[in-house]
DNA sequence: CGACGTCTTGAAGTTCATCAATCTAAGTGG
DNA sequence: CCACTTAGATTGATGAACTTCAAGACGTCG
């Protein structure tokens, strides 16, 4: 199942962008929001589980994530998937697909989401035209490399239960800084397969290791997701602490 | 240890630069060129085993790498280690602390290094005054990311027997591309204990591992370092095939 | 020469994968 | 409304993959 673009029921302008008020994001200038404006294209509503990119494609377009839980994964010929990474508002995708041949890994949704969607042929134009938003494509990366890092640290080094705790307390991170999860909403809609295509471990072994997170009460699942019910006890088992919450660029 | 910048001995003029001349490097236009010539700070000269970047640092440099190879790492507080990724000629280190607040990762020298030296102040305007190589910094975040990928899907999906292959194909391929190797010279000066830290594996099993890649013939040990035997053979173990060849930017 | 770093090997124990069920909640169709 | 189906969570048993411990071999270097 691939994502198709809509008709867009109510197209939100870039001028009266939601996620653009937040305070975590850099505020653009008249110019910049200008270009922005007509650099966007449309957008894309993605169902839960459909896939927004997929691997090997020359996507035409990039995206930048306005609402909604997604990943980023690659397959092995035999089935074997690895999830790399989860996306949430203020998110860009496609970037490497735009900058590379084509796209190194797929990207599908886990709630409904909404995508801004760009024209991959005018990304130079951007970087002439406003350096600024040149230098936070680049910001964005860097990030993206820095998350990557630190997966690999926890993937390659850390046991089965310092491993789930890192993630579970990475993704309440992530979704409290993209708006998704604070005090009150506490509910991530992954599964524990996805928990286990991250982790690099078995469905089973996955299972057992978060079972020990819930019988501490760290954690507990419901509603198809997992509740986080002690972010500081998650990091201290992962012995992980969350990196700098300044203003962030998003395009 | 970490490396000093020592009074550069022969210091190269990037008008002369011996990395520009490889086939594989985007050509700059005269701009661009005069451009990073004032841009270049210096050099700086790293013996074996020196830590380049410390992780945690507010470096005020950032670095392209002339010569040698190198490797980028984390570490727990309890001292193990994750390798993330390697470095070769052409690649830039430090980006990430020039963009953030600071290193989120360390780099060492596996061999004798020469790094160019370039003042992460005057970023900026490299993004305003030659749009074309903000671009290509995007573009050589967007390939680590690639990298990355490639690697959280080896560690998290492969078998050892078949990591090990991925990694050994891998660095062949690097090592070709930076002018480090070729069909003569398919020497890679790493030791089991990198490799080990690499695959997020234990330094025993590694070795045994590798011992039935050198059984099979693939690679062979020596002169503190691993020899390539057959390339084909280790990418048709990882089931991986290397990505495009076409020409890179490098700054 | 002795110290050290690196590679190598065997044995024992732990972690994790696989197989095979079972259980639950949430649809779906009659 | 209930039987049926399905996705996801859970559990125990068995064996394979991997770690840890321990020791030894080999070459390099001061």
């Amino acid at each position: 199942m691939v994502a198709e673009p809509r008709p867009n029921p109510v197209r939100v302008s870039c001028y009266e962008c939601p996620l653009r008020r937040m305070k975590q994001f850099r505020p653009f200038s008249e110019e910049e929001l200008e270009f922005v404006a007509q650099f966007k294209r449309g957008e894309l509503q993605a169902d839960p589980g459909t896939t927004v990119l997929v691997e090997g494609a020359r996507s035409a377009h990039l995206y930048t994530v306005l609402s909604g839980w997604g990943f980023r994964y690659k397959i092995l010929e035999d089935g074997r998937r690895q999830i790399l990474n989860y996306v949430v508002p203020g998110d860009m995708v496609g970037l490497q697909g735009a900058v590379m041949a084509e796209m190194q890994h797929s990207v599908e949704a886990m709630t409904a989401m909404t995508l801004c969607v760009f024209e991959r042929s005018r990304l130079f134009s951007l970087f002439e035209r406003h350096a600024g938003l040149g230098f936070d494509l680049t910001w964005l990366a860097a990030r993206e490399e820095v998350i990557l890092d630190e997966h690999l640290l926890s993937i390659g080094r850390r046991s089965a239960l310092e491993r789930a705790s890192y993630l579970l307390a990475f993704l309440y991170d992530r979704g409290v800084l993209a708006g998704l999860l604070d005090e009150n909403r506490r509910h991530i809609p992954v599964t524990q397969t996805h928990f286990a295509d991250t982790l690099g471990l078995s469905i089973v072994h996955t299972n057992k290791t978060l079972k020990k997170l819930s019988d501490r009460e760290l954690i507990r699942w419901r509603d198809r997701g997992c509740e986080i019910l002690d972010p500081e006890g998650l990091r201290a088992i992962a012995g992980w602490v969350p990196g700098d919450l300044r203003i962030r660029p998003f395009i």
